[in-house]
RNA sequence: GGGCUCGUAGCUCAGUUGGUUAGAGCGCGUCCCUGAUAAGGACGAGGUCAUAGGUUCGAGUCCUAUCGGGCCCA
């Protein structure tokens, strides 16, 4: 009977879930949900979360909605516990990528461009730019229910932003650990403009480069082994012989090469720990003075024998700034004679035939040696215009003694055996590797900057004044050719030839190649926190474990100072002003501190700017062109002025400021107490690919700023070259990090982040690239309109560790929600329908708040220690699940955490329900009834509590319809609510075990069933259960009839005799028996296996124990220290699991026969009830013409058939052939008639 | 070329400090239910755990090498 009154709003005939969480929006919305979740924890604990901006001027993708939901359910969740979790958005604004977009708009590509477009212009479109798709942005934040505050989104382009910025740069120069140094770089000369990787990537092409074969003279030095032990003055008043045919070295020239290299990098540390092997091994060879090798393999040949390098380039443009020639550690070289020509050549072993061969000429080999025993070796540069100059300069050395400042032999790790002659020609300001080679040569000088970078190229890719005079002012790529003829001119060059290989162009002018080239940048000495960053990385909780030791850790220990600034126009500007004489700087930490400085002068660009267009946003004041107006006095020299350097910063590092950067630190009032209460951050989560973008940057600024308090440790300077080589800046001090007042800023590692989890990329459906071309992915809005926010949100927490890379695939998101939200969905409904039905209220209050008592006046409660068994399980399973489901939150898992709640789900759908389901349909309203309606409330309305923060949607949909139909004590939302906690007196572990054991049981006579073809609607006699252990054998025989029931078995048997059913094999634990017996666990196993079970199982039985003759020993196993396993004899119709052996007992009796036939009947009749779709509760006439025999069945179970199929009356009379359905029932032709009366 | 990571059922993925019947979902096959019903459920088949060595009483799990995929860097 139905009541008046619906207690609970009946839910749609088609329930759609975007539909319902459109609803649920609107709610949140209208009642500020998620501001009042943050009142409510005004003054609670803090859970500290950050944001990592997302660039706003592309549009999101499904990769982003994996971190927004990540980054909302630890945040929901910890709320729900208690704490404030506050969590301010934010958008990265700058850097390269906007300026490209801009670019594109405009139709222009090159810096001249920019320059000729107007850079206040050009910044201005790029401001514009850079909120394009906030919107878009918006919209997928706000309908994937990610909670955050947009409102208050810091921008990385704001004033106080930048000023934060600023402020740690300032703090940096002034510790000294901000510098000028080159960085090598690939340039695209026609546009004046370093790129970036990824550009770089795109530009790949195939190509044909020459490559060729050429020789560097040996210095001969006919009495290098007389002088060997003489003192190293005299070895520095020789001059190499070479230099007498050259020019003297002038004076000037060594001064300018010197002066020039004031600001080089003293510190950078080894890219690889085998760099730091190889200096060690150039150490060693550098404790004689170079120049003065003895045991050179040549050094016992005729010294009127030309003795040469054969060396291998692919750029012989670079030649003309040769500086050295390196050979690997851990390669063979060969001298050989060349017949040929009766000269003799140095060549890697391995390569000497290759090598002949090309050359066509016949070597002889004289001798072999390791690479280490050329190091050191002089030789004569094919190009001598440096070479005049500073052939015979030397250099100081840390060690002690001197070494020449180049043309000599080195060794690099990077040389390889591939191609050439393994002997390789290094010019510094063209490669990387080769650049990173001349830096540890001038870490091994007393001062850094003796040894020069020569560099003849200028920054438009012509040669300098500087190269020979036939090359000047000519792009150098079109010099090649010139070269080579020259070389083969002066019988330098060997051989010739073209390779074919990868090279990049620039990919916005295809006929442009790149180059690599060493240009001038800005430094952060993070390579001397080394130990720092690895100390604090080592405390920070990552998920994947691996990260720490593996990809972040790994990228730490290599690394290299920080290439901070950027030649371009959209980004933070780097607040270093420069005298104008002297070359002094300053770093400047805020506009107001700007503005303070004496004669200031050019703020009037900004003001005319700002009055032309009031519309200019302000924060435009401190970005480029404007700042670049504002210059001010020098104190360093009279009437000069201060300006500002051209550079912006790498956007990374903005990104990296913003646990401090975010609240405008410490300019800002109330700040410095702002961000020292939300410092560090409990949280943080993006994907792999952050690991070297924001992962590192929060880390490597954070603890160069806030570390514990000391300067990096001793260890760490002493191998880190020159202290003194920043002349412009300050003493390295120990100036506080923050000089700022009380509050202390200072916080042990880890900081500024204490776990973070690293998301997998998300791939196409096809497992590639999600790629808007080959459109391999949905679009977010797709999913969110055919599924919703709350399907897509539990894939992302259930369908794989979150780290693993994901495939989004349609049908994986349409299977989470099946598997999940469409069961509980179906239990929701059940509920619903028939609580409305039976007119269950459900008291005052919904057992939140401090009426909890009040869940007393629900119809017909009782505690749930009285109610029955079955809802004492699933309120067991409830907070079984509550503690497992917390402890996985808590340690950031959601992966186990959600699988948890779809085994839940499962559990109270396909047997809490089913098993209950008569309880809710009997037509009696008794306390049996209404415990099983408060069991199902109750789980439902803690179950909507527990998955609020993983489907917050349709966790709203089921606790408003549930509690928040009548009283207004509770919580207005279910995201206001207190996370359910386990309330241990309820969890019944050993109930849990048993009807785990129930299941399995009924899951093995289904099997058996299935094996003898009997379908579960025929009834059988027997059943016999042969359990593999005994300690609940009583509570399952207490169960039987359930077992019968599920089963369709009369009688249930549960026996241990059971030999003609089974046969018994016992096996060792081996858990147990290993560590207990080690070698001897096989044998025991073996003999084992060759004991009479049966007697086994009788010995355990009585003595509790099992003795074996093993090898000659007594062993004896206790009862726990083996398994008995059962296995069906065959010919029976018997399953097996780990829980025991199932046997049916298949004969049918004719009493058994005609009961299933009657199912069969009742199953057709409901079949027809369901096609007529007749409400569940309309009687019906049924009319059946059939064989006598069925019909004689019909007729002595007819009151079974009226009772399922609410019949009133069973007509035999012939069926109109027009209504009658024909079907077969066990081979008896039917005609059925099913009419509501 | 280097580093990290992954390789488990047709597909997508789990797999606890190494422990002896390697799991789930989808798909497939057979069947059940028909008062949650354009749903739901059961059962089954399907695996040399990439390959080859090694450590161990015992390896999907630890080590080494190789092959293949991904990412980052060159």
């Amino acid at each position: 009977m139905t009541s008046e009154v619906s207690m609970f709003a009946p839910l749609p005939a088609k329930f759609s879930f975007p539909e319902a969480e459109e609803r649920v929006l609107a709610f949140w919305e209208k009642h500020d949900i998620f501001g009042q979740s943050l009142r409510q924890r005004r003054g609670a604990p803090r859970f500290v979360f950050y944001e990592g901006p997302p660039t706003a001027n592309g549009l999101p993708h499904p990769g982003h909605c994996l971190t927004r939901a990540m980054k909302d359910l630890f945040p929901r969740y910890q709320t729900m516990c208690g704490k404030l979790v506050e969590r301010k958005a934010g958008w990265d604004t700058h850097g390269l990528p906007v300026e490209v977009e801009v670019c594109k708009e405009l139709g222009i590509h090159t810096k001249e461009e920019i320059e000729s477009y107007g850079v206040e212009k050009f910044v201005r479109k790029c401001i514009e730019s850079v909120f394009r798709y906030t919107r878009e942005w918006e919209q997928m934040t706000r309908r994937l229910g990610f909670w955050v505050n947009l409102e208050e989104a810091y921008v990385t382009f704001h004033q106080s932003y930048i000023e934060s910025v600023w402020w740690g740069l300032k703090t940096l120069f002034e510790r000294g650990l901000l510098y000028q140094g080159h960085k090598v770089v690939w340039w695209w000369a026609q546009g004046g403009t370093a790129l970036s990787a990824g550009e770089v990537g795109e530009g790949y092409r195939t190509v044909q480069d020459p490559s060729v074969y050429i020789r560097f003279p040996l210095v001969s030095e006919p009495e290098a082994s007389a002088r060997e032990t003489e003192p190293e003055a005299s070895a520095r008043e020789t001059e190499p012989e070479a230099s007498a045919r050259e020019t003297e070295p002038e004076a000037s020239a060594r001064e300018q090469g010197k002066e020039a290299r004031k600001h080089e990098d003293p510190k950078q540390e080894p890219r690889a720990s085998a760099r730091a092997a190889l200096r060690n091994g150039n150490s060693a060879a550098s404790e004689r003075p170079r120049g003065l090798k003895s045991a050179a393999p040549h050094a016992n040949l005729d010294p009127s024998k030309r003795v040469s390098l054969l060396v291998w380039t692919t750029t012989p443009w670079t030649l003309i700034s040769n500086h050295f020639a390196a050979v690997g550690p851990d390669i063979d070289y060969s001298l050989v004679h060349d017949k040929t020509t009766d000269e003799y050549f140095y060549i890697a072993t391995a390569l000497v035939d290759l090598t002949a061969e090309k050359l066509k000429h016949k070597f002889e080999t004289v001798s072999t040696c390791s690479g280490t025993d050329l190091v050191g070796l002089r030789y004569l540069p094919p190009f001598d215009c440096y070479y005049k100059m500073m052939g015979a300069q030397t250099a100081q050395l840390k060690e002690g003694g001197e070494d020449y400042i180049g043309w000599r032999v080195t060794l690099a790790d990077f040389v390889t055996l591939d191609s050439g002659t393994g002997l390789v020609h290094e010019a510094p300001a063209y490669g990387e590797v080769d650049f990173d080679l001349l830096q540890d040569e001038r870490r091994r000088l007393a001062d850094f900057d003796t040894i020069p970078l020569f560099n003849a190229v200028k920054p438009d890719g012509t040669f300098s004044d500087e190269a020979p005079e036939q090359y000047r002012g000519r792009w150098v790529k079109d010099c090649d050719k010139d070269i080579i003829a020259d070389l083969k001119e002066r019988s330098i060059l060997m051989h010739q030839e073209t390779i074919e290989h990868e090279y990049p162009f620039c990919p916005r002018a295809e006929d442009d190649p790149l180059i690599q080239y060493a240009r001038k940048s800005w430094f952060v000495r993070t390579s001397q926190f080394k130990d720092e960053f690895l100390d604090n990385n080592a405390g920070i909780y990552w998920l994947p474990d691996h990260i720490r030791a593996g990809r972040f850790g790994d990228f730490l220990r290599n690394n290299v100072d920080w290439a901070l600034s950027r030649e371009r126009y959209w980004g933070t500007p780097l607040p270093i002003w420069v005298c104008e004489k002297t070359g002094k700087m300053e770093a400047i930490g805020s506009y107001a501190e700007l503005l303070a400085k004496p004669g200031v002068q050019g703020t009037e660009v900004w003001e005319q700017a700002k009055a032309a267009d009031p519309e200019l946003p302000e924060h435009l004041k401190v970005h480029k062109p404007y700042i670049d107006a504002v210059t001010y006095d020098s104190q360093f020299a009279e009437g000069a002025r201060m300006r500002r350097v051209t550079e912006v910063i790498d956007c990374w590092w903005d990104a990296g400021s913003m646990p401090f950067a975010q609240w405008g630190f410490p300019h800002l009032e109330g700040s410095v107490e702002t961000f020292a209460e939300r410092f560090p951050a409990d949280f943080i989560s993006e994907a792999l690919d952050q690991t070297r973008g924001w992962f590192y940057g929060l880390l490597a600024i954070s603890t160069l700023l806030f570390r514990s308090d000391k300067e990096p440790r001793a260890s760490a300077r002493a191998d880190s070259g020159m202290e003194e080589s920043s002349p412009d800046a300050e003493p390295r001090g120990l100036k506080s990090a923050a000089p700022l007042g009380f509050v202390n800023l200072q916080r042990d590692y880890p900081h500024p982040y204490k776990s973070c989890i690293v998301l997998g990329l998300m791939m196409g459906e096809d497992g590639l690239k999600m790629s808007k071309r080959k459109k391999n992915y949905r679009e977010p809005s797709y999913v969110f309109d055919h599924y919703g926010a709350d399907a897509m949100r539990w894939f992302f927490f259930s369908g794989q560790t979150p780290w693993t890379s994901v495939r989004f695939q349609e049908a994986s998101i349409r299977d989470a929600q099946r598997e999940f939200l469409v069961r509980l969905y179906n239990v929701f409904s059940f509920f619903t329908i028939y609580a409305n039905i039976d007119g269950f209220e459900v008291g005052g209050d919904q057992g939140e708040g401090p009426r909890a008592s009040a869940r007393a006046a629900a119809t017909g409660y009782r505690p749930v220690p009285e109610r029955n068994e079955l809802d004492r399980w699933i309120i067991s399973e409830l907070h079984r699940t509550i503690r497992i489901v917390r402890e996985n939150l808590d340690r950031f898992e959601n992966y186990p955490a959600a699988g948890r709640l779809n085994d839940f789900v499962d559990a109270l759908s396909n047997w809490y329900v089913r098993r209950s389901r008569d309880r809710f349909w009997r037509s009696e309203k008794d306390q049996d009834k209404w415990d099983a309606y408060n069991t199902l409330y109750e789980v439902q309305v803690t179950l909507s509590k527990l998955i609020a923060p993983f489907t917050p949607f349709f966790a709203e949909t089921v606790y408003q319809n549930l509690v928040r139909i009548k009283s207004s004590d509770p919580p207005l939302s279910v995201h206001l609510c207190d996370y359910p906690v386990a309330d241990e007196s309820l969890i019944d572990e050993d109930l849990a075990q048993e009807m785990d054991l129930v299941r399995q049981i009924v899951s093995l006579g289904r099997a058996a069933r299935t094996a003898a073809k009997l379908k579960v609607r025929q009834p059988l006699a027997l059943v016999e259960i042969i359990l593999a252990r005994r300690e609940h054998t009583a509570w399952l025989e207490a169960h039987s009839e359930l077992i019968a029931e599920e089963l369709n078995i009369k009688q249930v048997e549960f026996t241990t005799e059971a030999d003609h059913y089974v046969t018994y094999q016992i096996k060792p634990d081996f858990k147990l028996i290993g560590p207990k017996f080690g070698k001897l666990a096989k044998q025991i196993a073996a003999a084992l296996s060759k004991v009479d079970a049966a007697a086994g199982r009788q010995s355990l039985a009585s003595a509790g124990e099992l003795v074996l003759d093993v090898d000659g020993r007594q062993v004896r196993l206790t009862d726990h220290e083996v398994q008995v396993r059962l296995e069906a004899r065959p010919g029976w119709s018997a399953a097996q699991g780990r829980a025991g052996v199932v046997v049916v007992k298949t004969e049918l009796t004719p009493e058994l026969t005609e009961e299933g036939l009657t199912r069969e009947v009742i199953h057709h009749v409901q079949g027809l009830r369901k096609e007529l779709n007749l409400a569940y509760e309309q009687r019906i006439t049924l009319r059946v013409e059939t064989t006598s025999d069925l019909q004689a069945v019909i007729e002595r179970f007819a009151d079974t058939i009226k009772r399922d199929c609410l019949a009133e009356k069973i007509d035999f009379s012939a069926a109109p052939p027009d209504e009658a359905r024909a079907v077969k029932i066990e081979g008896h032709v039917t005609k059925l008639v099913v009419t509501p009366c």
